[in-house]
RNA sequence: GGUUCCGUAGCAAAGUGGCUAUGCAGAGGUCUGCAAAACCUUUUACAGCGGUUCGAAUCCGCUCGGAACCUCCA
């Protein structure tokens, strides 16, 4: 099946075309390890998870597929040097070497990270690579080289800019944000003046190496700068290396936009030559309770935070692909268990056509191209849902034939390669659960009362069962019990 | 101040000119001594005010409310 996706760049929905016959290369912007990722953070992975997952899936396609780590910035550099609260007992000794302090710091929150996203449903093998920045810091001063030779960076202070100046009279600056120069806020010119360059827009390729910071000896026109990358140049560099350019998608939260892949896409045509991606896909915001997310309003939470308060990881990914993911999402806590039982809803489904042993038919393909078409259409995942649910409701798929039961257990596999929340596979038998003997008693006891046709004695015997804390539950000719 | 986006039932979330979205919750029912579970049926919408149109949640204008970005936050 065909894939279209928005593409920020084009502002529309285009079909994609891979610059590869058969393969699509995705380039997904990571984390900065400086702390655990937090449901925000996760949402955008989620969406980068589910868009390589689809082109697998529906498209058919080889994937592959980059996030990068960006272990190297001024919070994992602030949070590493000191060796103070934010260092953790996991990262080993504090030292006197700030390279291996940065090195000890982030490779802690990376093991965190890579946690945390299996946590969710996102496979590493899925990926290619996931390259931290400081692994390519030669790579980033070839670029840097280049787009110096070609005249649009200087070397000011110590640190090397990219000449914004230079390079609008050579390419176009704002393709996926219009930037408008003259309305940029009072308070951020006035911040912005603190650094030394020729125009406020320029920015900043290598910074300049400060004392007790890490750095790295860069040789640029002749001179030695001390120094580390900036930011938009780690991912410039790294997708050049991995997936070469172009490559076919982009992907990265919406506020990344602008500048970092504003900047991305002039820093690599400036040095490549060529624009870095086909496509640039950017997914919106969560707030909380309606609430933008922050740690002064109470509501900002790692995935870590709600795995420890008991929520199921599965439940939080498919309540995320409830929505599209390019709206605000607002996640709630009843949001949270809606999702489960509407996922539990498709997992008893799954078991009831495993078990099939009927006669009835029912037409799969159809079901497939409706829902993969939706998927297939900018990654739907809330239309998708829709016509599984509908389809559900008005099927029994207990009561398939052998045919329809294959059919649809092929399809469901396939649909579950995406979604990643079910299990497909047999109803689990009921967990042998070790129900005390005075239990066993009261039970016995209140099914004599029942038979007998005491039911005010039957009904206080399932009091006390209830009050020690189980669940009695008549059936057909008895009775099940279990804990809670 | 500039640039974008959003406001849909109790909650979440699709829909972008006529056609039941969907899920959870609620209500009624089947089953049951009663519960629970399961299954069936089902109520409640388009922020407000104007306009365009035979017809507007959908297009246009204004008002109100919320969000993002505007130099390193997913």
């Amino acid at each position: 099946m065909r894939l279209s996706f928005y593409n920020t760049l084009s502002k529309s929905i285009q079909e994609l075309n891979p610059v590869k016959d058969g393969t699509v290369s995705i380039y997904s912007c990571g984390p900065t390890v400086y702390d655990r990722a937090h449901i925000g953070n996760m949402r955008a992975f989620l969406f980068a998870d589910v868009l390589q997952r689809t082109a697998r899936v529906i498209g058919g396609y080889d994937v592959r597929w980059v996030m990068n780590i960006t272990d190297i910035d001024d919070k994992t550099i602030r949070n590493s040097t000191d060796g103070g609260e934010r260092w953790h007992s996991g990262m080993g000794k504090h030292t006197s070497d700030p390279k291996h302090n940065l090195a000890a710091y982030t490779q802690y929150y990376e093991a965190r990270f890579i946690e945390d996203i299996a946590t969710i449903g996102i496979l590493r093998s899925h990926m290619i690579a996931m390259p931290r920045a400081t692994d390519y810091i030669p790579a980033m001063q070839d670029l840097i080289r280049l787009i110096h030779q070609r005249g649009f960076a200087y070397v000011a202070d110590g640190s090397v800019y990219f000449n914004l100046t230079a390079w609008q009279r050579a390419d176009t600056y704002g393709k996926l944000f219009k930037v408008d120069a003259e309305n940029f806020r009072e308070g951020v010119r006035i911040d912005a003046d603190e650094y030394e360059r020729d125009s406020v827009s320029d920015f900043v390729l290598w910074k300049g190496a400060k004392d007790g910071e890490p750095s790295w000896d860069f040789e640029i026109d002749g001179v030695n700068v001390p120094g580390r990358p900036g930011w938009h140049i780690e991912c410039s560099a790294m997708s050049k290396v991995l997936l070469d350019v172009p490559f076919d998608i982009h992907t990265g939260g919406v506020d990344l936009r602008f500048p970092h892949h504003e900047d991305e896409i002039a820093q690599s045509k400036a040095g490549y030559g060529v624009e870095p991606a086909q496509f640039w896909c950017h997914n919106e915001f969560l707030e909380v309770e309606g609430k933008k997310m922050s740690k002064s309003l109470g509501n900002f939470f790692t995935l870590h935070d709600l795995t420890s308060q008991g929520l199921d990881a599965l439940d939080i990914r498919f309540a995320m692909l409830s929505a599209h993911y390019a709206s605000v999402y607002n996640f709630t806590f009843d949001g949270i268990a809606a999702a489960r039982k509407a996922r539990m809803r498709v997992q008893e489904f799954i078991y009831d056509v495993w078990s099939a042993a009927g006669t009835q038919s029912a037409d799969v393909a159809a079901l497939r191209d409706a829902v993969f078409g939706e998927l297939a259409t900018d990654i739907h995942t809330p239309k998708a849902l829709a016509q599984i649910f509908s389809f559900i409701n008005k099927a029994d798929g207990a009561s398939y034939n052998a045919e329809t039961r294959l059919a649809m257990l092929a399809f469901l596999e396939e649909l579950n390669g995406i979604f990643a929340v079910w299990h497909i596979g047999e109803r689990p038998a009921e967990e042998a659960e070790v129900i005390p003997e005075f239990i066993l008693a009261l039970a016995e006891r209140r099914l004599n009362a029942k038979k007998q046709r005491d039911f005010a004695a039957a009904d206080a015997l399932r009091a006390e069962i209830t009050a020690a804390g189980y669940t009695l539950k008549d059936t057909k000719d008895g009775y099940t019990i279990e804990r809670g």
